[in-house]
RNA sequence: GGGCGAUUAGCUCAGUUGGUUAGAGCACUUGCCUUACAAGCAAGGGGUCAUAGGUUCGAGUCCUAUAUCGCCCACCA
C-alpha cells in the first residue's frame, strides 16, 4: 500500500539502475520500426545545467513514448571534448599547482586533459542518471574517441582533396589570452566605450595633412597606405602622392578606393592590412605590404619601434600621450562602439593576420539552401521559423576557420617538410615530415555527430538502421554552430539531411528574466531541484511550462505546484488500490457499466487521441494541461467520488483501467512516479516503461447525459452555499440521475419532491427547484432572480440577433449555429420559469 | 540599417487551421478537518487580449501601421 504522503526520494530512489540493468535503454531489437535521436553531447568542461536538464528531457519523453508505442528507439548519449573551453579549465587547473602547460609538453598536458574528461563524464553519466534518461549507453560516444576520429581524418581528407578545405594567410579573429584563432561564430560583439582618435597624417613635402581618424591609433604600426574615395573631391588630387606615417616618418602611399566612405567621418581611411579584414582587401587590391605589429599575447612587436613589448592598452595610452605632445593628435572623440570578444575567455578579440585552414563555404551552403526547398528531404523545424534563422547563415556565409592553436582536439592531418604539404589519413612514411600543431575546432567533429556515432564512414548496420535520426533538440543560440553544420556535412557526406525534424527550443532564465550566468549568480543546479521536488517535478514543470521555441523563465513555484500534482495523482492512485485489492484478471469486468463509467471511459478515450496527436507534435504543454485537468478535474473530483457510491467489480476494474492509462499516457513526462504506482497494480506488466502507450479505441466512445447532470450539481452547491441553506428539498417536473444528484448534493432522496411547497423557492432552470426553509432570504432571493433574468435577457437578446443575421447562419458550421439554438431555447426556458417567479 | 519574437487576470504563461460569454498554475474571497489527498475539498471574484486602422457574418488568432521590451545579423576606418 502506498504512504500517505508521495515521497519523491522513496520513489526515484533505485528505479534508473533496475531499468539500465535490464536492457530497457538498450536499442537493437530489428522486429520493430527504429526511432533514433542522438544527444546534444554536453561539454567536459563542468555540471549540466537547466538548459541541459530541458534539452535532454524533451528528447527522453519522446524516446519513452516511442518506446512505449512499439518503436525500436536508440538514444545515443556522449560528450564533446570542447577543445578550447576544456584546455582553458585545465590549463587553469594546472597554473594552479604551479605547472606550466608548455613546461610539461604536449603529451603529459593531453593525459591531464583525458584525466579531467574521466572525472567529468563520470559525473555527467550520474546526473543523466537523476534525471532519468533512458540512453543507450552500450553506443556511447566521445567525440575524440576512435569513431569519431576516423571520421573527423576522412572528412577532412575529403574536403581537401576536393578543395573545399585550403590553407591560407587571412584576417582571423586572434584570441589574445587562449592565444588561438576563432571562428566568426566565435566572437561576441558588445557596445563598450571607446573614442575617435583623430590624427594628422602629413602630405609628403607639405605643411598640409590629412585628418585621419581610427580607434585603434596602436595600429598605426602596421598602416601601409591611406585611403580615399577616388571620387570624392577633396582628395582626389592626392591620390598617388604619400603621406607620414606619425612617429615611424615613413611614406606611405595615398591610395584610391571605394572601401573609403565619403560620408564618414574624414572620408581617410588608414589601411593596416595586417590587422583589418577590410583594410586586408584594400591591401590586396593595392598591392601593400602587411605588417603584423603584435605578438600573440597581444603585446607590441619590433615594429612597434619604441613601444614595443607594451600591452595594446598601455601601448595605446602611451602613444596617445605622445601624439598629443607633438601636436599630432587633433582631438578624441568619446563614442560607444562594439568590439569583438571571445566567447570563452571575453578576451578582446584582435584582427590578426595567420596562416589558418580554413572550409570553403560557400558550395556546402548552397547545397542546404537548396535542399530546403525539397519539401521531403529538408530538415523540418519546429517551429518552422527557426529555419529562417539557418538559410540566413547560410546566405551570408564566410569560410570556416577550423584550426586552433591548441593542443586538446582533433590535430589536423596534415605534414610539412620544406615547401610541400601532405594531407593524409595516415602519416607520410618517409623520414622529415612534420605534422602540423594545431588541431580543429571542436565543432569540426560536432558536425559529424549524427552519423559519425553511427560509425560513418564506414557503411555500419547502425548507420543504415537509424540515419537520418529522427529528431534533433537544440536550442536556437546554436543554430549557426552546430545546425548548420551537421546539416551540410550530412548532405555533403551522406547525401541526406541528419535529421527529419529539429525541435528548437529557448533558453532559461531566472525568475526576473534574465539569462542564468556564473557572473549574476543567479543560476539553478537541477539536481537541487531534484533532491527537493523530485526529478518527475522539474521534468512536468520543465517540458509543459512553455509553447516550442520560446524562452522559459525558472519558478520554483511552479515546480511545487507540480509536486503538488503528483501528490493528488498518488492519493488517488491509494484510493484505488485500497478499494481494488480483491481485484485480479479473473474478475476484471468493464461489462455492465454504469452512467459514471461510461462517462469517465469516453472521456478517458478522448484524452488519449488528444494527447497522442500532441506527442507527435512536441506540444508537450498541451499534452500537460490535458492530463492535468483530466487527472485532476475529471477523474479526482467527479468520478471517484461518485465511484465511491457505487463501488463494484465493474466500478473497480473502470478505475483500474482509468488509473493504468493515466499512468501510461504521463510516463514519458514522469518517468518514475509512474513506474512506482504501476509496480503495485494488480494487473500490469513487468515494467511501465515496456508497457504499451493506451490506444483510443472506438468501443469506449459513449455518449451520456452526465455532463448536465454534474453541472446542475455545481449549480446547487453553488445556491445552497450563497444562501446559506442546511436543508432542502428538489423540486423537479423532469430530472435524470436523481440517485447520482442524492449522493453527491447528500440530499435524501425523498427530498426529491414532484409536489411545490410552501417554501422559499430558488429556480436552478425550468425543470428544476431547490425548495428550503428560509424566510429571513426573501429579499435576496427576489434580487438575485432580478439579476438572472437581466443577464438572461441580454444573453438572450445577442443570440437571437446572431441567429437572425443570414450570413452567420448561412456559413457559420452547422454544429456551431446548432449549438447556439439549442442554447437560445434553453435560456429562453430558463427566463420564462424566472418569470414567472417573479410574479 | 535588416530580420525574428514578445505584449492576454496581481504574477508566470497557454490559446492548434478565425467560430458560443478568452483558459491554467500561483495569489485572492467565502464555506468546510467529508476515512485518497487540508500540499486538500466545495463555491466564487478578477481580463475593453499593447494602440490605431482594415479584411470577415464573426478577430486574441489574418492584413497594415505605431509603441514598448528582448534576441539575431550587418555596419561601426
Amino acid at each position: 500500500m502506498l504512504d500517505k504522503k508521495y515521497d519523491h526520494k522513496q520513489v526515484e530512489d533505485g528505479k534508473y539502475e533496475n531499468w539500465k540493468n535490464k536492457g530497457y535503454f538498450n536499442s537493437g531489437d530489428i522486429s520493430k520500426k527504429p526511432y533514433a535521436i542522438v544527444i546534444p553531447p554536453p561539454n567536459v568542461t563542468g555540471k549540466l545545467h537547466l538548459g541541459h536538464a530541458w534539452n535532454t528531457t524533451l528528447q527522453d519523453i519522446m524516446i519513452r513514448y516511442k518506446k512505449m508505442n512499439g518503436y525500436d528507439t536508440l538514444w545515443l548519449p556522449g560528450m564533446d571534448h570542447a577543445a578550447i573551453a576544456t584546455e582553458a579549465k585545465v590549463v587553469n587547473k594546472l597554473k594552479q599547482s604551479g605547472i606550466d602547460k608548455y613546461e610539461i609538453g604536449r603529451e603529459k598536458f593531453l593525459e591531464e586533459c583525458f584525466k579531467w574528461t574521466d572525472e567529468y563524464s563520470n559525473n555527467i553519466r550520474k546526473q543523466w542518471a537523476k534525471l532519468g534518461l533512458a540512453l543507450d549507453y552500450s553506443k556511447e560516444a566521445f567525440t575524440l574517441d576512435e569513431r569519431l576520429t576516423k571520421a573527423v581524418k576522412y572528412v577532412f581528407v575529403k574536403l581537401y582533396n576536393e578543395g573545399l578545405i585550403y590553407r591560407g594567410e587571412r584576417i582571423i579573429n586572434w584570441d589574445p589570452v587562449a592565444k588561438t584563432a576563432l571562428s566568426n561564430e566565435e566572437v561576441i560583439y558588445k557596445e563598450d566605450d571607446g573614442a575617435f582618435y583623430h590624427l594628422k597624417y602629413f602630405i609628403e613635402d607639405s605643411d598640409e595633412y590629412l585628418e585621419v581618424a581610427t580607434t585603434r591609433p596602436e595600429t598605426l604600426f602596421g598602416d601601409t597606405a591611406v585611403a580615399v574615395n577616388p571620387k570624392d573631391k577633396r582628395y582626389k588630387h592626392l591620390i598617388g602622392k604619400n603621406v607620414k606615417l606619425p612617429v615611424l616618418n615613413k611614406l606611405i602611399p595615398i591610395v584610391g578606393d571605394s572601401h573609403a566612405d565619403m560620408e564618414f567621418g574624414t572620408g581617410v581611411v588608414k589601411i593596416t592590412p595586417a590587422h583589418d579584414p577590410n583594410d586586408f582587401e584594400v591591401g590586396n587590391r593595392h598591392n601593400l605590404s602587411r605588417i603584423v605589429v603584435m605578438n600573440e599575447d597581444a603585446t607590441m612587436n619590433e615594429n612597434a619601434a619604441q613601444y614595443c613589448g607594451l600591452t595594446r592598452e598601455e601601448c595605446r595610452e602611451k602613444l596617445v600621450s605622445d601624439l598629443k605632445e607633438s601636436g599630432i593628435l587633433i582631438k578624441v572623440e568619446k563614442m560607444k562602439h562594439s568590439v569583438g570578444h571571445s566567447e570563452r575567455t571575453d578576451a578582446v578579440v584582435e584582427p590578426y593576420l595567420s596562416k589558418q585552414w580554413f572550409v570553403k563555404m560557400r558550395p556546402l551552403a548552397d547545397r542546404v539552401l537548396k535542399n530546403q526547398k525539397e519539401k521531403d528531404k529538408k530538415v523540418n523545424f519546429i517551429p518552422s521559423r527557426f529555419e529562417k534563422t539557418m538559410n540566413h547563415w547560410m546566405e551570408i556565409t564566410y569560410d570556416w576557420c577550423i584550426s586552433r592553436q591548441l593542443w586538446w582536439g582533433h590535430r589536423i592531418p596534415a605534414w610539412y617538410k620544406d615547401d610541400q604539404v601532405y594531407v593524409g589519413i595516415n602519416p607520410p612514411k618517409e623520414d622529415g615530415w612534420v605534422q602540423d600543431n594545431d588541431v580543429l575546432d571542436t565543432w569540426f567533429s560536432s558536425a559529424l555527430w549524427p552519423f559519425a556515432t553511427l560509425g560513418f564512414p564506414d557503411e555500419t548496420d547502425d548507420l543504415k538502421r537509424y540515419y537520418p535520426n529522427d529528431v534533433m533538440v537544440t536550442g536556437y543560440d546554436i543554430i549557426p554552430f552546430w545546425v548548420n553544420r551537421m546539416t551540410f556535412q550530412g548532405l555533403k557526406f551522406t547525401e541526406k539531411r541528419p535529421f527529419k525534424d529539429c525541435l528548437i527550443h529557448g533558453l532559461i532564465r531566472d525568475k526576473q528574466g534574465r539569462k542564468m550566468s556564473k557572473s549574476l549568480g543567479n543560476g539553478v543546479d537541477p539536481m537541487d531541484v531534484i533532491d527537493e521536488y523530485g526529478c518527475d517535478s522539474l521534468r512536468y514543470f520543465l517540458a509543459t511550462s512553455s509553447a516550442p521555441g520560446m524562452d522559459l523563465r525558472y519558478d520554483e513555484e511552479k515546480v511545487r505546484s507540480t509536486w503538488n500534482f503528483i501528490n493528488k495523482l498518488w492519493n488517488a492512485s491509494r484510493y484505488v488500490l485500497m478499494n481494488i485489492e480483491s481485484l485480479n484478471e479473473k474478475n476484471y469486468s468493464l461489462n455492465d457499466l454504469s452512467i459514471a463509467d461510461k462517462w469517465i471511459l469516453n472521456k478517458l478515450n478522448n484524452l488519449i487521441k488528444v494527447v497522442k496527436k500532441h506527442m507527435e507534435k512536441y506540444e508537450f504543454n498541451v499534452v500537460g494541461g490535458e492530463l492535468y485537468s483530466f487527472i485532476w478535474n475529471d477523474f479526482c473530483d467527479w468520478y471517484i467520488e461518485l465511484s465511491k457510491y457505487n463501488i463494484n467489480m465493474t466500478t473497480k476494474s473502470v478505475l483500474l483501467k482509468v488509473l493504468t492509462d493515466i499512468l501510461k499516457l504521463l510516463h514519458p513526462i514522469m518517468p518514475f512516479v509512474t513506474e512506482e504506482i504501476y509496480s503495485m497494480l494488480p494487473i500490469k506488466d513487468e515494467s511501465i516503461m515496456i508497457s504499451s502507450y493506451p490506444e483510443y479505441d472506438k468501443n469506449y466512445s459513449f455518449d451520456t447525459n452526465l455532463d448536465q447532470t454534474l453541472e446542475l450539481i455545481t449549480k446547487i452547491r453553488k445556491a445552497k452555499l450563497e444562501n446559506n441553506i442546511k436543508e432542502l428539498y428538489i423540486y423537479y417536473k423532469k430530472l435524470d440521475n436523481i440517485d447520482i444528484l442524492s449522493n453527491m448534493l447528500k440530499v435524501d432522496i425523498s427530498n426529491f419532491v414532484k409536489e411545490k411547497k410552501d417554501l422559499n423557492e430558488i429556480v436552478i432552470d425550468k425543470n428544476i427547484s431547490i425548495l428550503y426553509d428560509g424566510s429571513e432570504n426573501k429579499e435576496k432571493e427576489l434580487e438575485s432572480l432580478k439579476n438572472q433574468k437581466e443577464k438572461l435577457q441580454s444573453s438572450i437578446q445577442r443570440r437571437e440577433k446572431l441567429l437572425s443575421n443570414e450570413n452567420y447562419v448561412s456559413k457559420a458550421p452547422q454544429n456551431i449555429v446548432e449549438q447556439e439554438r439549442k442554447n437560445l431555447e434553453k435560456e429562453k426556458e430558463t427566463l420564462e420559469a424566472i418569470l414567472l417567479k417573479l410574479k
